[in-house]
DNA sequence: GTCTATAGAATGATAGAC
DNA sequence: GTCTATCATTCTATAGAC
């Protein structure tokens, strides 16, 4: 058992995926060494490249399929701007809260890639902050948000809900059913029509 | 004037912090060599060791200066607390604007420290968040402000109004007053009473 | 598919000349 | 006070054995 050796093809992909996700979001992805993700992986350095191109290619595949994710687990329901607001809000923060991690490095890694790679990157934040755009755009020509600028406003909701992710702690003071319900609360209230 | 020698230690100095600055802000900490900072400056990477102990120092200095030019720049007047509110809500953006490579570095590169150096840079910052909890707890006991939940509506503005640089560049569609103005108008009616 | 070994370059920091 | 030169590590990535 000393010995790790053989095929693991099928585990070694997904582990290789989890150490990097979970070693970018605790030190960075500069400070963080291909040896040290080999180590927590349970292989030698060298046996990464069978998985990845390379170290960079490892931190744009994880944001990417994180914010197609983001994308493709949402989409406006019919319904009033109130509602679709509600619902934008409510999802951001539970889907936040399920993958703090990837939220984190979506955010935190931006400098660190590669410049044809940051355009897809900021290309697919654009289409979800365009999502949340359209909904203040039509709310407010329906008279229920009184928002001076929808691209302001925008960014300052997604910046106060994507914030969550920076103090709850599962099992803290507060419970995931009411912080979602508070962001609800304050979101609704900063963007309402009096 | 192709040999650079002699003193300047007076001019070094300062020069190496702003290129410190600028650098981690666009590159990260860990992304940046002190060669590079040397370049930066126009000195040779050795010459750095004259001005700080090491890279650790250099980081560190950096954001507990800000943190501490932070929360001297402001202490909450004796006012109302919704006028408080607005005096916060106003020099926070100020600012922040003023200063965006610090603000960034300050909350990108926390991870980068060393821990007895987190532990004071995370003091600093519990003192600024303190201060604005303190504005909203006695607004709520006054019946101006409503707001379930304190810290969580702490921690929600904050973000939200710290947000505003990873978006605002000068020169662009809104001007700073106008950007201060939305971001107080959205910050007073998430938690104003009804 | 994973290993050992290593190429080739870059890193933080120091020593000693000037 | 800054320079050149260098130490001792560390890094990403590759080559070839098994």
């Amino acid at each position: 058992m000393a010995r790790k050796q053989g095929s693991h093809a099928d585990i070694t992909g997904p582990r290789l995926r989890e150490a990097a996700l979970r070693l970018f979001a605790r030190h960075g992805f500069a400070a963080v060494s291909m040896r040290q993700i080999a180590a927590e992986v349970g292989v030698q350095a060298g046996a990464l490249y069978l998985y990845t191109p390379d170290k960079q290619a490892l931190l744009f595949d994880l944001m990417r399929d994180h914010l197609e994710d983001l994308l493709a687990d949402w989409a406006p329901p019919e319904a009033p701007p109130l509602m679709q607001l509600e619902s934008f809000v409510r999802h951001h923060i539970r889907y936040h809260l399920d993958r703090p991690d990837l939220v984190f490095i979506a955010y935190m890694e931006l400098r660190n890639l590669d410049p044809a790679n940051f355009a897809v990157i900021e290309g697919l934040r654009r289409d979800y902050e365009t999502r949340l755009e359209a909904i203040l755009r039509r709310g407010r020509a329906a008279g229920v948000f009184d928002v001076a600028d929808t691209k302001l406003a925008t960014m300052a909701l997604i910046a106060m809900l994507t914030g969550v992710t920076t103090w709850y702690r599962e099992g803290g003071r507060l419970d995931r059913a009411t912080v979602e319900a508070l962001y609800w609360d304050m979101a609704r209230k900063a963007v309402a029509a009096a």
